[in-house]
DNA sequence: CGGGCGATTGAAAAAGATCAAGAACGGTGG
DNA sequence: CCACCGTTCTTGATCTTTTTCAATCGCCCG
């Protein structure tokens, strides 16, 4: 099996960054060269184990992965998902001792950033330790709408605003198409994210499906009316600070 | 009515910065000569509107703040509670159109920071832009923990972790004598903040009173059985990276 | 003293959890 | 290509937690 290069990684990430904080050549190609080692993580593996000490962060290549917190009965709270282009864990930067842990959802490739030079390069750019710095705001806000998710909406808006919320970021990297986007996750990993059981994650699921607004296969979640899902869940993108949506105006031109 | 000066509130920002990130004096000084207007507000009182576009932070100075998300039915998601010496938005400082509200609960007087002031202090000295990032951080770890919460402990859990985790912060400046710490909130409020409603609020504070963990009185709360409230709440206090519940040896050496 | 907000309590309803069993799916080895 | 295995999905029935609705109480403040 062979890795994707590096560099379209980075790519990624660095388009994203730039949608939010602007770069100039010079820090664009600072990013670019940054030393990147990979390493492939099966389905269900953990990736940094809670409270261990890190000194790399990592970058999501292909795959999907989650930061969690364990009860001590084992049940979990997934806290976010991340998805290519993703830095998991830039705050580890800050926080080296990791405060939640990390796990690979499906088969994943990752590579891991040393903090050395990432650090190296905020010390050197001040517009990309900005840009890395509000990054970990962005992200702390997903976290805060998470929050607002599992503290005010039912099962179904919860799960409507989880769909809006990786629709669009699936968007940011071109993965999304046609109102489809990859979200190869299991139910009870869905249930964990949302604070539900999986049991009532599929009974919401199943309601989505049945009111037709979404379409689920193999992996691939499918969209059939935007509209009434982000009215489901209530769901405003501006916290993503992310390009809106694509409109898909047409589905299916060829029969 | 006389304003605490705002050295006294720099001081114990930067008390809780340093738990967390060492200062040289230079940079210490620099923190207290930063220039700040002092505003009161009343309970209720919105401080920042959504997505108003702000140009300084909020640091308390006395009072309680929140930080919360509104539904369109008006039901609302407190984020995070903000005690004396907290700097509220530090985060606006790299997302200046504020992704969330923030609210006085009580009568409150904040000193607003400029963020010109406060870049040019990160420009200046790159270790106060890294305890600032710090700060942001360990901020975005608190929410976590409250997703946590709200997704995976019963209403006696999480209200138990929300009053560890209250008397860990307000012992950090100096709040909390012998068990008990200020915490003037109402059971609404409190509700807006566990994702529970008023009612099963007042039914869970009830149960803790009667089984003897915790006791409540205008305005203060006193923990009268610290092992088994951070036993119900699951509370460990590692998220918060503040020193440890200094120990109430003896309650009542004076009868 | 009166008003209003917040606390408290009871009863009934709803959302979600739990328990249990069977079906479908995806990959594996023969 | 097929049979098999473990995982995931699906569904029903029942139980628990939390919400909702409504009424009363208490207390602080003007």
């Amino acid at each position: 099996m062979s890795f994707a290069p590096a560099t379209e990684t980075f790519q990624l990430f660095l388009n994203k960054v730039q949608v939010r904080s602007p770069l100039s050549a010079e820090e664009q190609e600072a990013v670019l060269r940054l030393p990147a080692r990979p390493r492939q993580i099966a389905a269900h593996g953990e990736i940094v184990r809670l409270g261990e000490q890190v000194s790399h962060s990592c970058l999501v290549a292909s795959g999907l992965v989650s930061r969690f917190s364990q009860m001590e009965d084992g049940r979990r709270q997934h806290i976010s998902f991340h998805i290519a282009g993703d830095m998991v864990d830039l705050y580890s930067l800050m926080l080296p001792a990791a405060p939640s842990a990390l796990v690979a959802l499906t088969a994943t490739t990752i590579f891991e950033i040393p903090h050395a030079a990432l650090s190296e390069l905020a010390f050197r750019f001040p517009a990309l330790a900005a840009a890395f710095w509000r990054e970990c705001v962005i992200d702390g806000n997903i976290v805060a709408q998470w929050l607002v998710s599992a503290g005010r909406r039912d099962a179904r808006g919860r799960l409507a605003h989880l769909l809006c919320e990786m629709a669009v970021r699936s968007a940011q990297i071109g993965k999304y198409v046609d109102g489809s986007f990859p979200f190869p996750i299991t139910q009870e990993q869905i249930s964990d994210a949302l604070g539900l059981t999986s049991v009532h994650v599929n009974r919401s699921i199943k309601a989505l499906r049945e009111e037709g607004l979404i379409q689920t296969s193999r992996g691939m979640v499918t969209i059939l009316d935007w509209e009434a899902l982000s009215f489901a869940g209530e769901f405003d993108p501006a916290y993503l600070h992310l390009p809106p949506l694509p409109r898909t105006e047409v589905r299916a031109v060829t029969v």
